[in-house]
DNA sequence: TTGTAGGCGTTATCAA
DNA sequence: TTGATAACGCCTACAA
């Protein structure tokens, strides 16, 4: 039925050590052993049973993944940039999609843990101290959120802060809007720290609408606030709310971009097919996903000192129209 | 270190199979022998080791699934149920993305092939022989796709068609247009024989573009012919499509829906947020997924007459705002 | 350089 | 009802 490794020790006339060692490491047996072995492996078709391996080394060569949502594109972005790399390094991944549940998260990450030879957590909802006791039994590497001294990999939210002010000081705006997502998000504290601070640092008038729920509802309603407060500019939390601000702020008769720019994060892939007048700050996926597999993989082979066991990766201003307020 | 099934026999002061048995098929020992092993295995934290047990049951407990594009938001809603419905018949997913690419996906399949018990295939690029093959291999079921007598679940195109049809007939549309989508894909070829059957039988003019790219650029590009032919009304072969032929038309002076109404299919999640103008045919995608799970577990358990190893998920016409053509 | 033997954790078979 | 024992397929000392 199936070919095990003894079929291909048959075939060839060695044994099954010799096979395995021809395999896995062919600078260990003669070479007329090696190329028996070879093409007798060839010959039947030979796979070696992963979990078998598995059992034996105590290396399944599975990775786990764990997102929270696997339908929201910035998370189906990284899902495949991860598992392509993966492949790349001869890993296969076990896919978790908790569906924004702390419970689930928890048991899925019990359940895979025997499969697996680390964990990737995408932004995990879990508390940090759950965290923490994961990361004591397996090599863990979380995306998009920072717990003590776990290994992680980050955008670069600041950077990213950064690079949309001095796009709109530059344009001369100086009187700004923020709309903030959810207060549990780490990612929300980030650029929230970040935009105060450097609207502080460059005397920027900062106006600030408070939470919003993360979606185009959320952006409708912080609307009007802004308006009040005659911003000439609004950084919205994510995508959403900026594609809800847009909406509501057109509704009320003042044009986007002409009279108020409007920037978002997160660079849903459809985001700028729905309003050209989106201004976003893109997180280059890719490079994340990519990025934290690389560190996972290192990890595991124990080549990694305490100090690059964080890595991040950048963020981008993808500017499709934005103007200058018009004079006062 | 890991807890195994001895250190749970141990403490319980019993044997290792009476564990096995007392945890797998209580019924099959005493009471009180249970009891004392559920307590030990609590007290411990035991969880069986999924590799251990698939080397000795030759069922590792996985499922594999290969999706063409995850970032694709029809595909990550397909994983996302297929994944749900895996966990509560307790199975884990194995990704894999192939990239479009059939190469690519034939390999993966190896690769998995000794790690899972059964395959999904969503839309496989791969050839029907191929497909074939890995059929003979491992169960196996294909998700929008038919090939031979391999189990399938797929959407009612022929109804999905017949709703949007019966809908425009309903509206006074009598000339409308169809913009094909890739001639190698199975689906289009589906809903352009659905089309052409029930646009004969109800008498109506079709206005055929024939093939374009299954993108917004591909609406675009077919627009120009559809206004020339003055269709009332345009099916397009996906909502991308659509969207780039509502964005073409309206340029053209020409007002969407109520001039032209248009219709996509695929229900991407976005679509209706970026022009509610868009009627859309949509494809269920919870039900297909766990469809699928279902169909391929009941494949594993033997259970399953040659008779019903197909299913069909349903679609379902979402009209947004769609109008009657104005008198001629 | 090669083969033999033992074990990884679980389940299934067979006696007791 | 229970316990020994032998697989499952692979890897790795250790011995030859």
């Amino acid at each position: 039925m199936t070919v095990t490794i003894r079929d291909v020790a048959r075939l060839a006339g060695v044994s099954a050590s010799s096979v395995c060692r021809a395999l896995a490491t062919p600078d260990k047996v003669r070479a007329t052993t090696r190329e028996r072995v070879q093409k007798a492996a060839a010959q039947l078709g030979y796979h070696p049973n992963r979990v078998a391996r598995g059992l034996s080394t105590g290396r399944t060569g599975n990775l786990g993944l764990v997102v929270p949502d696997i339908a929201n594109p910035f998370f189906a972005g990284l899902v495949k940039a991860v598992q392509n790399r993966a492949h790349e390094c001869d890993f296969l991944v076990l896919l978790a999609d908790t569906d924004e549940d702390v419970a689930a998260e928890m048991d899925l990450i019990h359940t895979l843990t025997k499969q697996v030879d680390g964990f990737l957590l995408c932004s995990p909802r879990a508390g940090d101290e759950d965290l923490r006791l994961v990361g004591a039994d397996l090599p863990v590497v979380m995306l998009n959120r920072r717990v003590g001294q776990i290994p992680s990999v980050i955008f670069d939210n600041a950077d990213g802060v950064r690079q949309v002010i001095t796009h709109l000081v530059a344009l001369n705006h100086r009187r700004i809007g923020y709309v903030a997502g959810p207060k549990t998000s780490w990612v929300n504290r980030e650029r929230l720290r970040a935009v105060r601070t450097l609207a502080a640092s460059m005397g920027l008038e900062l106006v600030e609408t408070g939470t919003v729920s993360p979606t185009y509802v959320g952006g409708v309603a912080a609307a009007d606030v802004l308006l009040a407060a005659s911003v000439t500019a609004v950084i919205a939390y994510n995508d959403m709310i900026a594609l809800g601000l847009i909406s509501q702020i057109t509704a009320r008769g003042v044009r986007v971009p002409q009279d108020i720019s409007v920037v978002g994060f997160d660079d849903i892939p459809t985001a700028g097919l729905v309003n050209p007048a989106l201004t976003t700050v893109s997180e280059p996926k890719e490079q994340c996903g990519r990025a934290a597999v690389d560190l996972l993989v290192d990890l595991l082979n124990d080549r990694e000192g305490p100090g690059n066991s964080r890595r991040v990766a950048p963020m981008q201003l993808v500017v499709r129209q934005t103007t200058a307020p018009s004079p006062v």
